[in-house]
DNA sequence: GCTAATTTTGCAAGTCATTCGCATTCCTGC
DNA sequence: GCAGGAATGCGAATGACTTGCAAAATTAGC
């Protein structure tokens, strides 16, 4: 593990939510060449230490977004406030049943899933009714 | 509703999957630029005519696909198989029970919601191990 | 510890989807 | 037919991401 893959592992670890590439970048524990996060990002992804996700935004456009795997190769989905821009962390994912359910029913073979929510959280939905 | 938005929304009626900007391009009954695509695009997504959502496949990179939405203003949720590249119809979405239990628990509201699956066919599973 | 081989990094240029500015064209109402 | 606003085409720009290549770092062998 070279110091660019450890800094960019350790930086996911302790964010609570799911990072851009630019969000990494701007980091201050992140003193790598941009080539080099998008490189290690890849590595870790492949060796399983983290999960992404593409998420269009209109403030902030298409991005990936990375986060670290838990312990048990879980993962969790997430809400997206189109507001404030913070994600909501909604639990581990719960469709492996239903993922099954549709692999016998069609034939594939599910390989990854997507999934997110996008709106505007409790918070910015007070701020915004009581300063507009 | 002018020439190109036409073409579009009727191009995107009769196909049978999501199709993406430059799979639009190439079709026969699409012939304006590219921009106009895009323009028209957005166009009719805000209308609530097209659905569309963010796909990134390592064939064909990170892409937005549409799709007509239904009468109903209903919208199907979709698998995509890495091989074929072709996609397939999951049905209507069943989800607005666990959008509504998600918005209860956490107080945001949820103003969009992206799901789908990425994997194998049935089809591309026999061809590779037979092949292979 | 020292050198050769392998891997990783930085830099700069390139790619690709998407957007934008602007001049031209189309459409609608008069 | 004509004026005015909307839509389109064209070409350049943007922004996320990738790639080629040489320098730096890590590893392996002695």
């Amino acid at each position: 593990m070279t110091k660019a893959r450890r800094s960019l592992l350790h930086v996911l670890e302790q964010a609570s939510e799911p990072l851009s590439v630019s969000a990494l970048l701007q980091h201050p524990d992140v003193s790598c060449n941009q080539a080099t996060v998008y490189r290690s990002l890849h590595y870790l992804e492949q060796r399983g230490y983290l999960d992404s996700f593409v998420l269009h935004c209109t403030d902030h456009g298409t991005e990936r977004y990375y986060s670290c795997t838990k312990e048990q190769a879980e993962h969790s989905h997430w809400f997206h406030c189109t507001a404030c821009h913070r994600f909501i962390d909604l639990g581990a994912c719960l469709m492996k049943e239903d993922l099954k359910r549709w692999e016998q029913q069609y034939g594939f073979t599910v390989s990854d899933h997507t999934f997110f929510l996008t709106g505007v959280c409790a918070t910015c939905k007070e701020s915004t009714s009581s300063t507009d």
